[in-house]
DNA sequence: AAATTGAAGATTGTTGACAATCATTGATTA
DNA sequence: TAATCAATGATTGTCAACAATCTTCAATTT
């Protein structure tokens, strides 16, 4: 069986670096972005970047105005909020649903993204960090089967990301925070959901509660 | 306060259009769409067209493989199940949400849309009906202020809605259905957040289990 | 007859030019 | 001086033609 190659359009391929350029802080948030100048910038026309645009757009990435232009997008407090209390609802569900029919290689991925966390913290990679944080999050719903469940979640890691990125970028990400997610991946592994489900929504508490005190120093 | 004018653009336009079109049947699923045809169809050159498509293979509605082709999706039993699942967590996050802070504009707009979709269940029109009751439901997400749980409902409404229309074109949609909302609604405006949540969930079972007496006819 | 090859048609991807719209700035007027 | 208006520049929206890719089907070969 020889897999498919997936031939990629120029909007995918852009759609891709565009993201991790917002993602990364590489542009920041608030900042007008015009076709023109990233058309030249990918050495492309107008119309594949539109469709790179329209798809950012609908993550929510970026803001568009017809006629008038867009900008990237600026996380509110009252975003972040939002994030973490959506986040809870998809998470748990996502364990709800994989719960009965986890395996061994569920664990051991788990246990091997969270391996890949520890040490791009080490690093002190904001970029690589908050890839590294989402992709263990991530684990759950690819895993659980739940194709709109896990679209559902994309749209959300993407902002998630940005706010990881520039939370570490703006305060770096170091002592008791590192253990933030051994209880979560011990959890994910044992026979207890209640606990779990009592873990994840103590986790995204945790999240916001970093956020108010990054907002009122 | 003036509300500012939203200048529609062609592929949003388009989009409204190719959008209810699909939901409401008139284009069946698994059919293949081709933008020169239906660019000719709206009497628009393919490039706001091909925005449109964008969008709406950004909601789930249609499927786009690269350099092949197009179709409208066709939704599977999975599918709907999963619809339900997802949306038993979303919607119940929506009444958390707002359930401290609903006043009485929120019980009035949610007694007028319920009396909506009993009417249109009168008339039998299988895509106002279907309309209605998203409608209904769409309420608590629009009135409860988290956006992004607004957003990630968007595209659960849009299958949901083209899978109610299907359902209600092949089988009617008669007797003791008319009262699915009822409870529903009472629950809504009142006072016990636990029966709530529990109605919420005996409300997605019985849609799983309609789905599920259909199949095995 | 079955498998392979290649040409033809269909469809999407990409481009550059032009049109429509919006924000800004400076002149004009009350 | 403050408000209004028109011209200007910037940006996005739209179009039609061309290129790249895929699918299909018939001709060819084994």
């Amino acid at each position: 069986m020889i897999a498919p190659i997936r031939r990629e359009t120029f909007g995918e391929q852009i759609a891709s670096n565009l993201r991790r350029a917002i993602i990364s802080g590489e542009i920041e948030g608030g900042t007008q972005i015009t076709e023109i100048k990233l058309a030249s910038r990918f050495g492309v026309s107008r119309g594949p970047l539109r469709e790179a645009m329209a798809q950012l757009a609908s993550e929510g990435l970026i803001v568009t105005v017809p006629f008038t232009g867009t900008r990237v997008l600026k996380l509110s407090v009252a975003d972040v909020r939002e994030i973490f209390s959506l986040r809870t609802a998809l998470e748990t569900l996502a364990f709800k649903t994989i719960w009965d029919s986890r395996d061994d290689a569920f664990g051991r991925e788990l246990v091997s993204r969270h391996a890949r966390l520890l040490d791009t913290l080490e690093l002190d990679d904001h970029v690589a960090s908050s890839e590294a944080e989402i992709s263990l999050h991530s684990l759950v719903y690819e895993a659980c089967g739940h194709n709109l469940l896990l679209e559902s979640w994309q749209p959300v890691a993407g902002r998630l990301q940005l706010y990881l990125a520039l939370h570490q970028k703006a305060h770096g990400r170091t002592g008791p925070i590192k253990d933030a997610h051994e209880k979560y991946v011990q959890l994910a592994v044992g026979d207890d959901f209640d606990l779990m489900r009592l873990e994840i929504e103590d986790h995204m508490q945790r999240g916001v509660q970093q956020l108010e005190n990054y907002v009122s120093l």
